[in-house]
DNA sequence: AAGAGTATCAACCGCTCATGC
DNA sequence: CGCATGAGCGGTTGATACTCT
């Protein structure tokens, strides 16, 4: 027994909105408003669809504060910048850019800036010398050149279980830059979860229990605990690393681009 | 010109959180 | 306190547009 459906599916219209549609709900909204309920609003507004479906269409596309059309330079190094602070904070990060919605900046996101990130660094980061990407340096996006790179290999753990398997992540985070947070952290991590999409092989991994980790960062100091989550994805050998940091210090939030080879089990 | 491959983005899905009862 | 419900969020999908061969 699950949730119960929020909407009865069989007499939902779903798929792309007609302008008939985009008008009634335009219409009924700048009339009645929503109400404060959306579940009873297309009822109201006579149109056939879901309350979710509906509220999307309106806070996507039909407000009349959306600015349509292409991110400008100063918008990408905004969502860069919050991304590697906040991460996937995609309503949080909209915010920050008026007009534009948290759809918009995510779609944004995965399919041109993720890209251009990786591109950037195989095109102009000299070897052996961390740079910044972005043009303001406040940004805490890193790109680590390959010969600096923060190799990790993989092992699997000692199940024979293909089920129960947990691959065991060694490996050390040590960012040469001191902002964001340089960690060491010789510490397992376990991988929760290994798997594969048409386009990318992703790996997310999870510290199990805190971790001691130690900053050599001069202004930290000594981290006495860590808390990580973390997504690889893999594209022609390179990994954009995502980690979110949890200390007691506060949270701190980095992207690293490393090196990644495939576990041998 | 046509088919295949890729990129884009609107929309959906399922989950969590907040709130009211 | 526990449950039901709705709002909101982030991840994912799929249709369409675009580019390449």
């Amino acid at each position: 027994m699950g949730r119960a459906p929020c909407c009865d599916k069989a007499n939902v219209k779903k798929g792309p909105w007609s302008p008939e549609e985009d008008a009634t709900l335009k219409g009924y909204i700048q009339n009645y408003g929503t109400g404060g309920n959306w579940m009873t609003l297309p009822t109201r507004a006579g149109l056939r669809r879901c309350g979710k479906s509906c509220r999307l269409r309106w806070l996507n596309y039909l407000r009349p504060d959306i600015k349509h059309g292409g991110f400008t330079e100063e918008e990408d190094n905004t969502i860069c910048t919050l991304y590697s602070q906040m991460g996937s904070r995609w309503s949080f990060i909209a915010s920050q850019l008026p007009g534009r919605t948290d759809n918009e900046v995510k779609n944004h996101w995965n399919t041109k800036l993720k890209k251009k990130l990786l591109t950037i660094n195989n095109e102009k980061s000299p070897p052996n010398n961390p740079t910044l990407y972005g043009s303001t340096p406040t940004t805490s996006l890193i790109c680590v050149p390959k010969a600096e790179t923060y190799s990790f290999g993989i092992s699997a753990s000692q199940s024979q279980n293909p089920t129960d398997v947990i691959p065991r992540l060694s490996t050390k985070f040590n960012s040469l830059s001191s902002d964001p947070i340089p960690l060491y952290c010789p510490e397992l991590i376990n991988v929760s979860e290994v798997g594969a999409s048409s386009k990318n092989s992703t790996c997310v991994f999870s510290l199990s229990q805190e971790s001691s980790c130690i900053s050599n960062s001069s202004s930290i100091g000594l981290v006495s605990s860590v808390s990580m989550a973390g997504n690889v994805e893999v594209e022609d050998s390179k990994a954009l690393v995502d980690f979110s940091v949890g200390s007691p210090y506060g949270l701190g939030n980095s992207l690293y681009l490393a090196d990644f080879t495939y576990p041998e089990y």
